[in-house]
RNA sequence: UCCCCGGUAGCUCAACAGGCAGAGCGGCUGGCUGUUAACCAGUAGGCUGGAGGUUCGAAUCCUCCCCGGGGAGCCA
């Protein structure tokens, strides 16, 4: 049997004149034995006189070719004259070898240069200054550790869209610009939108409220904008939300679906970038013991308590910051619903709690390892009188609103849903310090370009 | 918006108390038949972020500006 039997995913736009079939380099153990060609770039070479290595990416995965002097027309003068990053075509034969990291490499046989650069690779194989490396973010992006890092990303969002499609939740679309603000203290940008201010939105909520009540279970993911002028290692100004909203789902189940959701992607990533996970250096044990059932819940005026006896100073009533979570997060070394926070620091759509109307019927997921805040979600306001007497409480105009007071007017019913920031959670996937690489082209206070 | 740190070779950083601007990596040249960010030898590479000031003399001290990093608040 073939390899290209095993694996039906090889390339296909290739030319008549085309020697051995293309593949990915993440395919190449099915093809031990065989000659097959990889397209890449350059991520280095070595060389040890008569013999020289050429270690090619190809987007999944890395693999080691080596020539010598008889290993055919031009192949060992083409590889001594690689620069990293040349993009090239390699024809040579898979051989198993216990000294290869992938356990395959490939004695090459054909080195033909795709596009040789003319000028210095920006990025050295040594360490540079995060600085540096934003600046030239485009390139960064090739990177060892960027790579897994964005198919992690894509598989945590397969994973969340899987796990939304097995319970036959309707993927649907909230816009972007906006009239209104979602939460009145949240800074959004504004623009120009044909005379008319007009806003980007910070959240999809509302609009999936009304979804909902079309479609019964509902959720997006989208980009998402907040302007505020926050420079830490847990903000973007542009970053993508996984919203959710359920009609007749009430504040018990909402919790248990986004445990079920967390648990689900995080179980799934462990499972399936095992690879990705290993050059990132982060054990995916980690993860599934992080994720055991069930998730720890404590009352915020708990938490404040525990927080206090910590040593975080904070007063009742505060909102949970950024010392506060981590004293959370340490203490119960997994993801933890807070729940029932005081109204005064939660939005007016929140339905309050039957036993504490001081109390907003709410959740937020911190996640471990001082990631922060993965989730915030609530059961929402559903009679038309307390919606209208919670806009009046928070200070927030009606008439912008009126759409949304409407769906308190006709057939309202119980629901109740929550948000997901992407790029944090990815962040904690990947253990890596900082959301700025859990996405492509992070947008940040200062940061624009590239 | 506030607080802290920084800006010297392409990159990461040294340069004591103001006194000849340096190293490693990367590049280039050469050497090595199994290297894993290989190793060895050689070589090129600088308006010390900008403007002003103090001084016989400033990378170094002072003022302002620009840029970057870390953190806080707020949030996901």
């Amino acid at each position: 049997m073939t390899g290209a039997a095993v694996c039906e995913d090889t390339m296909s736009d290739r030319g008549p004149e085309a020697g051995a079939a293309a593949v990915y380099i993440e395919q190449l153990a099915h093809y031990v034995g065989e000659r097959v060609t990889i397209r890449g770039w350059v991520a280095g070479t070595r060389s040890s006189g008569k013999v020289r290595f050429l270690i090619v990416r190809d987007g999944t995965g890395l693999v080691q070719g080596v020539v010598t002097a008889d290993s055919g027309p031009g192949a060992f003068e083409a590889v001594g004259s690689l620069p990293i990053e040349a993009a090239v075509e390699v024809e040579g034969l898979v051989r198993a070898d216990d000294r290869a990291p992938g356990g395959v490499e490939l004695s090459l046989g054909r080195v033909l240069p795709v596009h040789v650069p003319e000028e210095e690779y920006p990025i050295a194989p040594k360490e540079h200054g995060v600085g540096f490396l934003m600046q030239h973010r485009h390139l960064w992006l090739r990177g060892r550790k960027q790579v897994p890092v964005l198919r992690v990303r894509d598989g945590a969002l397969w994973a969340m869209r899987r796990f939304f499609k097995e319970r036959r939740f309707v993927a649907t679309e909230a816009p972007i610009l906006v009239s209104t603000s979602v939460e009145g203290t949240t800074t959004l940008f504004s623009i120009d939108y044909f005379g008319q201010p007009a806003y980007l939105s910070q959240s999809g909520q509302l609009y999936l409220e009304a979804t909902c009540a079309a479609l019964g279970k509902v959720y997006w993911i989208g980009p998402v904008f907040r302007a505020e002028k926050s420079k830490t290692r847990r903000h973007l100004t542009e970053f993508w939300m996984l919203e959710a909203e359920v009609a007749f789902l009430e504040h018990e189940g909402n919790l248990q679906l986004q445990e079920d959701l967390v648990r689900y992607v995080a179980q799934y990533v462990a499972e399936e970038h095992g690879d990705d996970l290993e050059v990132l250096e982060r054990d995916p044990n980690v993860l599934l013991a992080a994720v055991k059932e069930p998730f720890p819940r404590i009352a915020y005026a708990d938490a404040v308590e525990l927080v206090r006896c910590a040593g975080v100073d904070m007063e009742h009533g505060e909102d949970l910051g950024a010392p506060a979570e981590d004293v959370l997060s340490r203490h119960f070394g997994r993801p933890v619903f807070v729940e029932r926070f005081p109204i005064g620091i939660k939005p007016f759509y929140m339905k309050r709690c039957a036993d504490a109307p001081a109390c907003a019927l709410c959740a937020d997921l911190i996640a471990p390892e001082g990631y922060g805040e993965i989730i915030g979600g609530s059961q929402r306001v559903d009679t038309q009188a307390e919606l209208e007497a919670q806009l009046a409480e928070a200070g927030v105009p009606q008439d912008p609103y009126a759409w949304y007071v409407d769906l308190r007017r006709w057939g309202s019913v119980p629901h109740a849903g929550f948000g997901l920031g992407v790029e944090r959670t990815v962040a904690w996937l990947c253990g890596i310090p900082h959301l700025r690489e859990a996405i492509p082209f992070p947008r940040m206070l200062d940061r624009l370009a590239p």
